[in-house]
DNA sequence: GCAGAAAAGAGGAATCATTATCAATTGCTG
DNA sequence: CAGCAATTGATAATGATTCCTCTTTTCTGC
């Protein structure tokens, strides 16, 4: 794999972000320091950083895709209204991770991760109103 | 909301599977018996099953939505590399349930539901040479 | 530093799932 | 049964992502 410039800004803008963003994000964010990046490159990139294990492509619910530069082992919650993903914390999932392993042990021990999908800080119940997509 | 054949013929497909189908796997089936369905018809009337509440909309990662005849509160794993989603019991929900209301409050007690994704057994990791997207 | 090969870029077309549009048909209410 | 709203089928539009093709850049050994 080559090292370009456009590869590093991706990279590096992804590290330096933690909100978790879809390629389009972060084609908007490198367009201002690289005008004349193209879509199509962050796209290629992004798979081409997440094969190496470089960069994690977050497979969850949405009709985009998001990734995240920070590949150590940890979860997400993705708000269903608005569809911003947090990272959740280790410890908690520490403890699901246990009691999902003991349950169902026919799945083998790293063979799953975990997704949940609730309501952020944003869009808690007192936002209801806005609930019509 | 009127009554139609084509609505009914929806529900009762839906209703009588168990494999949680994208709207393109009931188009097919549907047109078996009813060949001049569109899939628009089948799109569309699975948006208002889903608003009236007589079916689930399942909101997981992958490509294709799938939907649910069986509106009953209960979770579901996805399989990461053939997509086919499958139910999970209840009573490890209830104890995964649990932990999370305990450990995460601030998300409110019903806002929240979880999707797990990992490898169901036609997927399991003996097939790991399958794992090329 | 330079040639040649391999990798990567830009920009646009193609694809796939889903949603929207619209004229024609159907179901419901009186 | 008439009138009107809801629904349908067919097709076009949209949005995210991938593919293509052509040009540019990077790398490697000389």
């Amino acid at each position: 794999m080559n090292r370009t410039a456009q590869r590093e800004a991706i990279l590096e803008e992804l590290r330096g972000v933690t909100t978790h963003p879809t390629a389009d994000e972060l084609y908007a964010a490198l367009r201002v320091r690289m005008p004349k990046i193209s879509l199509g490159t962050v796209y290629r990139n992004l798979e081409q950083l997440s094969q190496a294990g470089l960069v994690r492509k977050l497979d969850i619910a949405g009709k985009q895709r998001r990734f995240d530069g920070d590949i150590s082992p940890h979860h997400h919650l993705r708000c269903r209204i608005c569809g911003r993903v947090r990272d959740i914390s280790q410890e908690l999932l520490n403890k699901v991770d246990r009691l999902l392993r003991e349950a169902m042990p026919d799945l083998g021990c790293d063979s799953f991760s975990l997704e949940l999908s609730g309501f952020c800080s944003e869009c808690k119940p007192e936002n209801i109103n806005k609930k019509r997509r």
